[in-house]
DNA sequence: CGATCTTTGTCCTGAGTGTGGAGAAAGTTG
DNA sequence: CAACTTTCTCCACACTCAGGACAAAGATCG
């Protein structure tokens, strides 16, 4: 089956093919009113795309009362592929040109297996889910990566939790292993992209995306836009210092946030505490289980074990912390907390609000809202196929 | 004298006029150069300035080898007024077209003392500026506030340093007294765009310029352009936590940032060492000036008096880490420090740099320059000037 | 001092872009 | 079936813009 050759030609194109993806409308007369341009004008442009291919009009619409629209939409058979690379699995998931996850699988796996294993791994996951009929092919792929990328060349550069992978060309090696366009993130601005598109932060300009998984990251979002910073290290919080000679961390130094608080420092602390006998609960879950998780800690505090609600209280007051000098600086108009420790729910939630609220200026909490994506895991892989949507449907 | 009337009618006139404004070439050719119009629009458009009297044509620059060209240049009689409203002083300042300051004026004067009084100083500096031959009047003005504007409406809000300006009509005001166009913006946004203009940020898109004055502020510039937030408060740092349970601040809450260090916080601490006992040297100040201020601090310390040196040093240490946490935040490709502490000159530079290159990733910090601002004072009124220029330079 | 080359600026034609009106097509409503 | 709506197409006209031809003005060199 042939795939996506065309991009649009012009803004306009680009323009047309973003309102038909964001489930904007569908007939001419409608996409008249939502862009600037005259009738002919959108006729022809409309035309031209259809011409291309990237375009259908199949189908009348019901009547609004005179003559009956035709159904514009983007080609049914676009497809694309979305992957998010955490620290400890892999999701990949086939969109549509509308950016609906058609399909989703995925593995647990180490990132620090490098990326000819992982990218071994997707490759699996991305021919099954070819093989189960969802597509035939892909027109595009975005990826994530649990790390700074040098965003232009799509090349991963010093990610302290992925040792080699640092400078591998994951752009080009995706792309050519899956005969498609690639576009290569950090997993955190996906999942920012990916609730800005379909999730809680549809209608907000600027916010802060904070995913708290294995690490700590933060996507920030600044006029509609994800911005990356000057080496693409932007919304790297994880290190920031919460403690002066608080604990150690990987990085080498001390009291970094992450070494205080994450996934993988509340399982740490758990199993401390249930070795020290503070917590019979969390006890008898490490005894079964022979190791915890944040799901273990979320499910013990939701049966009432106080040991647990108190290491997701302190840890949702250290995230506070940082998160209300961010909120200071930034002036977000919405605070999104997701990520793997999303199952510990309002309990970390109320402790962050409490931070937020107290430190930061009202002029800066007045009107913000802090609260749990809404697209869990299916975030990072929505994400991740609109970043490469968005560059399809841009001019060439 | 007729002031500026006319507007560009359309983008490749407004680019035109920042290219002329911004020291850019100067003939018709040259212009070409660096815009991307054919000769013969180029030619019309420059005609079109010209008959708006809002670019002009005097005299023939040498010859490069060939026919000698014309000398296009921004309107020689247009003038802007930059006003730069702090805590404690106000500057006013008259510039050209390319905003190039031609006379500038200071006052001490105490915010506080409300809009009313404050405007009418500004009217009287400008009256002087004018009566002194530098301008015949004003064709547009910018003006900085020490604290949260409400960018659109260029209004201030809930301002804590700034009792009885909230919701003053700041822009309909001046605009009202002057007679011409207005613009408002945070004073230390204006920093950011007069380091920008003319000073050690010609050549950076993503910086932080933070101002250590009576309180601290930081602007920020995200892609060439003014970051402000959805309320118009990003920025403002001087209320982060930097100590938990630390000092009482004004605004209730305690250990920010701003009660431990700022030009204020400084001067009392001197003064508080000074009557313990702890500095020779800065008793003297105090005895005979009956206050000190951080000028005085920066002096005794450029003495040798070690307690001076403590107290920058200390300081320098709290404003570090929380630019560290900035730097990983936001990954800056610049920090300018600047404000009335900049006379601290080095010594407190070095231990922001300390503290920045140890807590932040070497990704973030590793081509990180980290200096004092350039134009010290005239980076507010530069900025202001900036802001009304590029705001009458685009399209109506 | 003239011939030639360079640089600058102007003019003109033709291709393409985009608007708005006229009106055809295809419905609904009474 | 007449009147009205909505949708879509076609067409004439204005405007934008690029690039070539060429004129103007000076430098360079034999």
């Amino acid at each position: 089956m042939r795939r996506m050759t065309a991009r649009p030609a012009n803004t306009h194109q680009a323009r047309l093919l973003r309102l038909l993806r964001d489930g904007g409308p569908n007939s001419r007369a409608q996409l008249g009113d939502r862009i600037d341009l005259s009738r002919s004008k959108l006729a022809v442009e409309v035309d031209r795309l259809l011409e291309t291919g990237l375009v259908v009009a199949d189908g009348l619409a019901a009547s609004r009362g005179g003559r009956r629209s035709h159904n514009i939409r983007l080609a049914p058979q676009l497809r694309f592929l979305g992957v998010d690379i955490g620290a400890t699995s892999v999701d990949v998931a086939v969109t549509n040109a509308e950016l609906e996850v058609l399909g989703h699988l995925n593995h647990p796996m180490d990132v620090r297996e490098g990326p000819v294993a992982v990218f071994e791994q997707v490759l699996v996951m991305a021919a099954k889910l070819r093989a189960s009929g969802l597509a035939e092919g892909f027109d595009g792929a975005g990826i994530g990566v649990p790390g700074p990328v040098r965003f232009p060349e799509g090349v991963p550069v010093a990610p302290p939790i992925m040792p080699g992978w640092d400078g591998f060309p994951v752009r080009e090696a995706l792309s050519q292993e899956l005969g498609c366009p690639v576009m290569v993130d950090n997993d955190v601005n996906l999942m920012a992209m990916g609730e800005q598109h379909a999730g809680v932060a549809r209608t907000v300009g600027d916010f802060l995306c904070v995913k708290i998984g294995t690490g700590i990251g933060c996507g920030i979002v600044a006029g509609g836009e994800v911005y990356r910073g000057t080496t693409g290290s932007a919304g790297d919080i994880g290190h920031i210092q919460v403690e002066p000679d608080g604990r150690a961390c990987a990085c080498g130094n001390r009291g970094c946030l992450e070494a205080h608080f994450s996934g993988a420092a509340l399982a740490r602390d758990a199993e401390d505490a249930a070795r020290a006998g503070q917590s019979t609960e969390l006890a008898a879950r490490l005894e079964s289980a022979g190791k915890l998780t944040a799901v273990d800690v979320a499910a013990a505090a939701a049966a009432g074990d106080a040991t647990a609600l108190d290491l997701i209280r302190e840890g949702g007051n250290r995230v506070g912390q940082v998160i209300a000098g961010l909120v200071s600086f930034f002036n977000p108009g919405l605070v999104v907390i997701g990520g793997g420790v999303t199952g510990l729910g309002h309990n970390l939630l109320a402790s962050v609000r409490t931070q937020v609220y107290r430190q930061s200026l009202p002029l800066a909490t007045g009107n913000l809202p802090i609260v749990l994506g809404e697209l869990g895991p299916v975030a990072g892989v929505t994400g991740a196929a609109r970043l490469i949507s968005d560059h399809l449907f841009s001019p060439a």
